[in-house]
Formats: structure tokens, sequence, C-alpha cells
DNA sequence: ACAAGCGGGACTACCCGTTGTT
DNA sequence: AACAACGGGTAGTCCCGCTTGT
């Protein structure tokens, strides 16, 4: 759900050669990475295909070979997102299961990970897309909101299984909702990203995760 | 923050007698009614000043009377959201500190109230006009972002004042950043408002304060 | 046809007491004054009325009790053109009568005190309403064009009247029409104008009238 | 600087086969040939673009292809309009040279040609784009101007020069400033062009140029 | 696979004129 | 006499998508 895109560094943009432009999955690719940018700063409906093409260095033609339009666009552009997000939460989840064998200690293996990735930001991250689309959903078709709900979902389900059975091994100060639990990691990221976007501050959103970690934490009675 | 929009609904519309046109306050405010209502649900630069003129049932002629053009409108916007929700902060506070005198107390029961009032929504909940603006920052004057940015930082200091209160009073189980930790409450009012949209879930913000308000208890170990 | 309108200097503007905004031929005058400012550096379609009253501080009510709309002030802009410069015209007569009987010298005289106030220019000059009128034709009702038509019509009769006289008493080199003589005068004014404004250069005007008052001397063997 | 227009008239418009509608270069002509017409009939600011694009038969997305907006169609229209010009005074150059070998016949020769060549006119003429636009000059960028500028520069340092030449070898009656009696053939041009316009004679314009010739001749003892 | 030309509509801005009020 | 509010239309800009050509 977090994807530190890294910035899209296109370096190669118009001017190329003829020959190299005649590579279709890079044209594909340079036309997402440049949508997704500005649609990050500008909402889809404030985005043109127009200012895409022009980021991108690709023309019409090249735009309406890969994609129907442009509500298509938006939907690959989830749908991108929403890979590479399910990507990173496997990859997160086989490093929390090397780490350790027990839920609990999965769990907030899981959120120090991402913490730790969040604390090394310099810029105040771009953000969800899943969030920006929320916030313009009347322009998308409903399975595209859909996509984005079932990423969120993901995580939230992936969380919540382990502290299902973290709670039947450890027994919490008090009883606890797993799946509401689960769902605090996202709504605190999220919320962390809005913050860190008004304040401009990118240490914001790894502050937060800590005190989803020590909520955990204070909950289980760990170490205290 | 929150806003509880029961506002928005004009019953008058278009069709009404010329006569009744003749009140300048009330057609600027049935303009920005419709502006926030669809700039809510397809973002600014989504919404055309067309749509937001026949929903409010006015005229170019008219907007262009009350407004500048189309950023001063999406400012005004801001204005107006931040004015209605500082006055319910400061209401908030009163009541708080009404209910209690302790700075603990009162924390508690702000979040208490505010819980309370999100339990009785039934629809998903409109969500923040500022995070709406920020998923879409370049399309607006920095000058507008700004009202955003204070709106927040009022609740972060009107709580973090009296956390800061709390933790001599009552010395927390851990060293905490009373900075921090007030952030953590509109943190995860935000993330709530989009995971709300997102799982059309209106009672997901007032569970996700619930554990804002766990983790407090727990951390100033409140009830033991 | 030229009159040097010293550049409207209204030192009164908006912000005025309420009660000097009482003076109805004011308000008209300040209306075609920046009427008039505007139009010579826009053209008359390139000037809106909320232009003109903004710069006159004035409202549209203002303007529409005092003209029939724009069309009306077009006419008016050009019959107080006319009028001013037919009031120089007959002082510039009379200066010449005052300063020379004979038919020859009174024409000399008239180019020369026109000159002569045109040598004293710094600006590059406003130009001629006329011409600019003649440049939008298809703006203006024909009863408007007529005005301007007829003011120069005036200037070459009142010259022509005197070259007749004076190539009766004064034989030229060669045969002259008289009128289309005295036409000369208002063509290279009108021309100069264009010149002077293309080249911001304010003296060529005095330069050229200088040329024609030398082909008068050269065709009726003045001195030489 | 005066152009033969005899090109403006477009035979073929709309309800052309689709197939012949892909001709950039005539698409482009079309509008620049209505946009002329139309600038000189109601000035740059009175004219609308649907109204250009209803004559030139052409539509809004053809136009923003070629053209980046109205201000970039008023440069091209002025580049057009002295690229002709100039092309127009290089004939006339080259004629002249072919006629006579003396500076002085030169000049008379180019006077001459332009002379029959406006003899010939039978409607009004439709007059100079740059005379159009410095009476409209704040619409314009400064670029804009300076390409009429150029233009009327060049007529005068293509006589200047050969009046230079021509007093050297013929000593005139008074002592002449080259460049400012060179800029008396382009005012009573644009002169001209004014009172043919605001008098409806065509034959006003031969006239006027027939006086700047004599009065050349009289300055330099032609004749006799 | 991509590029250019174009159709036609939508969007913001603003314009001219009217109305009701003081 | 003057003003603020407004109606309704138009101007310039740009947008999305299609077509044609290579």
């Amino acid at each position: 759900m977090w994807i530190a895109k890294k910035r899209l560094q296109r370096t190669i943009r118009y001017g190329m050669l003829k020959s190299m432009t005649r590579d279709p999955a890079a044209t594909r690719s340079r036309i997402l990475d440049a949508a997704e940018k500005l649609v990050m700063a500008r909402g889809f409906g404030g985005t043109s295909l127009d200012a895409i093409l022009a980021d991108a260095g690709a023309t019409k033609g090249a735009f309406f070979h890969h994609f129907d339009g442009k509500a298509a666009l938006g939907k690959a552009l989830a749908e991108r997102f929403a890979a590479a997000d399910a990507a990173q939460l496997e990859e997160l989840e086989r490093e929390a299961e090397r780490l350790a064998s027990d839920p609990l200690e999965q769990v907030l293996a899981m959120v120090g990970l991402v913490e730790e990735e969040m604390s090394s930001l310099e810029e105040p991250f771009p953000g969800c897309l899943v969030a920006s689309y929320v916030y313009q959903a009347d322009l998308f078709e409903p399975g595209t909101l859909e996509i984005g709900r079932r990423m969120l979902a993901r995580w939230r389900d992936a969380l919540a299984r382990r502290l299902r059975h973290a709670a039947e091994l450890h027994p919490p100060r008090q009883p606890i909702d797993a799946e509401s639990l689960a769902s605090g990691f996202t709504a605190i990221l999220e919320g962390a990203f809005v913050l860190s976007k008004v304040h401009g501050d990118p240490r914001l959103i790894a502050e937060q995760l800590g005190h989803y970690h020590a909520y955990l934490e204070l909950l289980f009675g760990v170490d205290g």
C-alpha cells in the first residue's frame, strides 16, 4: 500500500531516437508513470490526457493504442498500483515469517518494517492512489474502486488473521476485535499520508506507525 | 474537522420566484453548498462550474458576481469549512471543560464526544475537504492549502496542550511526545474517513476513534 | 483632429466621498475619458464596459443611466472627439486669420501652428479616434463613422477653400487640385500618427508636417 | 506594405469531403485568410475565433492544432503579412533597378509603380494590418508589434538609402534628411489608407502618392 | 506501434444588459 | 443618480477520442 516509488525517474524523454520509441511495453509504462505522478498531484479529474502524454513524451496515437480511453487508464493505474502493493505485502509477510514464528511478533515485525521504510523518507511522500480515488469516487466506474477496496482488505486480513491467533496465545488486557484492530493499521497509514502531505513533514508517517506499534504492545502486555 | 453536514440539503431550488433570488448571502451559500457536495464526490478538478451552478440553481452571472473565479471558490470553500470546523472544536472544548477539569479527562471527553457523534452516522460520511485538497494540491494556490494546514494544527494544538499538562499530573507508562500523540487523533480520523469511504462502512470511524481512546487510557494507566 | 488630450488626469477616483459621486456631468465625463483612453489602446471591440467602468470608478447602473448601451457610448465618444476637434480647428483658423490675411500664408500658418503643437510632444501620441474606428468599421453603425468622415472633411474644406483662393493670387508652379492638396494635410497627419505609434517616436509627427509645409512652399514658389 | 489581396476568396468551403480536410497547410492558410479579412474589418479584439473558423470552414480542434491560441494567431497573421510585404518590396526594388540606374529615378519609379498599382483599385482597399494593430496595441505581445515596426522600417531604409545617394548626385534645392523624407512615403501611404476608408474613395491613395512624387521632383529640381 | 490532423463539445471566464433598491 | 445582484449568452481554451497515414 505504500510503495516507495522513488520518484519515477524517467531519464529518457522526448528527443530520443525514433528507433527507441518502438518498445511497446516501455511506452505503456512511461504513460502509466506520468499518469500516476500527475494524478497524485492534481487528481484524476484535474489531469488531462494531454498533460500526461506531454510528460510521458508520447502521443495520442500511442495512448489509444495501449488504452481504451481515460477511464481504462484510471483502472489500469489502480491495477498496477494494487499489484505492486500486493507484491510488497507478500514480501513483508515472508520477511516477518522469517524473523518470527509467533503471530504477535510477526505483526509487530510487519509494522516495524514499514515504520523503518517510512523513516527513511525525505519528501512528504506521494500518498496512496486509493485515497486519491475515493475522494473522487463519482469519476470512476465501480469496478475501479473495487480494486482499491480489495487492496486495503488484503492488509486488514493479513494482520487480522495473525491478531486473532495472537489473542489466543497471548490473552490481551482487553477483549479485542481483530478485524477492527487490523484496520487500525491502514487507517493510521492513510491518515498519516494525509497529515504528512498537509504539513509537508515526511517523518510524521513513521511516527504515527510508532503509536500503532506501542498500542499493540500495551494491549498485549509486551515487555512493560 | 468533521462538521455534521446537516445543512447541505437545500429544499428550495430553481423555480422559485424572481424576487426570492435577491438574497445575496443565500445565493452565495447555495453555491458553496453545492460546490462542497460535488467537490467531495468528484474532486475539485473533476467538478465543473456548470454542475455546481445547476445544482445550486444559480447562473454564471451570479457566480462571477460573488466569486473571482474557480480558484477563489476553492479558497472560499476551504475557508468556510475551516471556520465551521473551528467553531465545532471550540464548542467541543467548552463541553469537555464543563464535564471535567482534569486535562486528561478533558481529552478523553473530547475523543468520546466525537466518537459519539460519529457512531450515529448512517451514510459513509462525506469525508474531509482538506484531505480531498491535498490529493489535488497542484490545482490550488499555496494559500488555499495553508487554510487546511492551520485547521488541522488547531486540533493538534488543542489536544497537545492538554496532553502535555496531563503528562505532568499523571506520569504515563512510557514517555510521550504530546504533539505527536495529539496528531494521532487527526491521523486516525483522516484515515478512518478514507477507509469508511472505501469500504462503505460508516461505523468504522467511531470504531477507530475507540482505539485511540483505548490507547490513551493504556498509556496513562486509566482504569487499571 | 489632433487634440493634445494631455493625458486625461483623473485625480479623483473611487474612494471619494459618497456625496461627491452625485455630479452627473462629471460621471459621464469620467466614463468617456476612461473609454477614450482604453479604446485608443485596445480598440473598441477589445475594450469591455467592465474595464471602462472599473477605470472610471463607475458602475453599470451609472453607465446605463447615461448611455443607451455600448454602441451609444461609441457614438458619444466620436461626437465628443469631433466636437473638440472642431473647436480646435475654429481656433486655429481664427489664429491664422489674426496672423495673416493672405490665404496662402494662412494655410502655412495653420500647418505651422499644428507643427509647433506636435513638436512639444514627449509621448508617442494617442492617435486619432477616427483612424481607430475605420479599422474596426464593421463594429459601428454607419452614423458613427459618418461623424468621423465629417470631421476630416472639415479640415479638408477649411484648407481647400484657402488653397483655391491662394492659387488665384499666387499661380503655382504646377496646376493644383485644391481638394486633393488639402487632403494631403490630413493624410500626412493620420499617417504620421500611425508611424509615431509604430516607431514610438513622438517627433515624427512634426517632422512629417514639415514636409507638407515644404511641399506647399515649393509648389507656390515661396521664398526660394 | 500594400499587398494586392487577390488571394482572399476561398471558393472551397465547408461541405467538402472528409478526405480533403487532410491538407494541413491549406487548413492553416484558410484560417489565416479568414482571420485577416475579419480583423481588417472588425479589429483583432472585435473578431471572435468562432467567426474566423466559421468563415474558414474549420473547427476549434483544427485551430488549436495549428495555433497556440488567439495571440499566436495574431502574431502569425503579422508574420505572414510582413513576409508578403517584404516580397513585394523586393520585387519593386528589382523592377526599379531594371528601369533605372540613377537612385533618384529608382525612387521615383518605385513611387510611380505603387501609384499605378493603387490607381487600379475599385474598392476602398482593406488597409494595412500594422495600422490596425497599433491602434489596438495593448492586445498584443510586444514581439507582435515589432514585426510591424520592422516591416515599415524596411520601406524607409530602402528609400532612404537611395535618397542619400541621390542627394550626392543631384544636390537638392534644400538640405534633406533622407530618413525623414523616406518615412514620408510610408506616412502618406498609411494616411491615405485611413482617408480612403473614411471617405470610401479608392482613388485617394494614388492621388496622395502623386503629391509625394511631385514633392520629390520639386525638391530635386526634376523637370524644371 | 506510433504520429499528426481534426471534430465537436465542455469548461472557465467574462461580457452586455436588466432589475430591484436606495 | 447610482449601485449591487443577477440572467443568459459568448469568448477563448482545451479536452477526449477518432481517423488517416506511415
